[in-house]
DNA sequence: GCGACAG
DNA sequence: ATCTTGTCGC
């Protein structure tokens, strides 16, 4: 079993972790944020980079989750994993971590190889308490995560320029567009993301750091992922492959 | 109290 | 997140 699996298996076991309470997953998030660490994180040197994504229905507690490791460099997909289960936490903007991350780590447990870099669909330490679900993930297996989120939950930002590569720092405060973003973060502004144009003319995406990587390190590694596409590429087939899991899981069911 | 609010 | 046809634009 790769190391990563069993971390995470580990973690899935202690329910002390898992709190069905939205106030103790609060004091949660408040405990362990002091536990993230930033360091640099090179990118040439990342050779897999594991994308992750959940997809769920309006009204059925199924729910799927999906691993997709990829080359870095080709974009090349080298294991697919997937997986169903039932709602366990109610969505609550903040706390979404305590929804996804039980069926995530599940898939992970089923992870035969082990990437460089996991790539979460959601923030980092953008996040109110600095603890967003990618943080969280890269805590608990204390293993590089960078967040790609597709729209904002916190911080205030200016627009980045239309093109492709384009970016403006997402500083610290209520979610607001500002004037001029760069001048808050050099005036000393807590600087917690970045919003990054990864398609010429596109809405951007928002970076931030997960766990054990940088924010210009992370920027750069998403920017590669997404040659093509808004969306980074591991976090499309990760998307892709949970709906049609979910999709098949419901019809199963529904034989039943 | 009011508005905001990742997926 | 998901439900969904057509439609505006490069």
């Amino acid at each position: 079993m790769a190391e990563i699996a069993e971390l995470a298996a580990r973690v899935l076991d202690d329910p002390e972790r898992w709190p069905s309470d939205p106030k103790e997953a609060v004091a949660v998030q408040r405990r362990m944020a002091d536990r993230v660490r930033e360091e640099a994180l090179d990118v040439d040197g990342v050779r897999l980079v594991c994308g992750l994504d959940v997809s769920y229905a309006k009204d059925d507690p199924a729910l799927a989750a999906a691993a997709v490791v990829m080359d870095a460099r080709t974009l090349e997909v080298v294991e697919r994993v997937a997986v169903t289960a039932e709602v366990a936490f109610p969505y609550i903007s903040g706390l979404f971590a305590f929804r996804e991350l039980p069926p995530v780590l599940t898939a992970l447990t089923e992870l035969t190889t082990t990437p460089d870099v996991i790539v979460c669909d959601g923030f980092g330490v953008a996040h109110p308490r600095r603890f967003g679900i990618a943080s969280h993930l890269g805590v608990l297996l204390d293993r590089p995560v960078v967040g790609s989120a597709k729209s904002v939950l916190y911080g205030r930002h200016s627009v980045p320029g239309e093109e492709r590569g384009s970016w403006t720092p997402m500083v610290a405060g209520r979610s607001e567009v500002v004037e001029d973003s760069t001048r808050l973060a050099d005036d000393g502004a807590e600087v917690i993301g970045r919003v990054l144009r990864t398609r010429t003319g596109v809405k951007p995406v928002y970076v931030s750091v997960g766990h054990r990587v940088d924010l210009a390190g992370s920027a750069d590694l998403i920017l590669r992922l997404s040659p093509s596409y808004r969306v980074p590429e591991p976090i499309r087939h990760a998307d892709r492959l949970c709906g049609e899991r979910r999709k098949a899981y419901e019809a199963e069911k529904a034989q039943l």
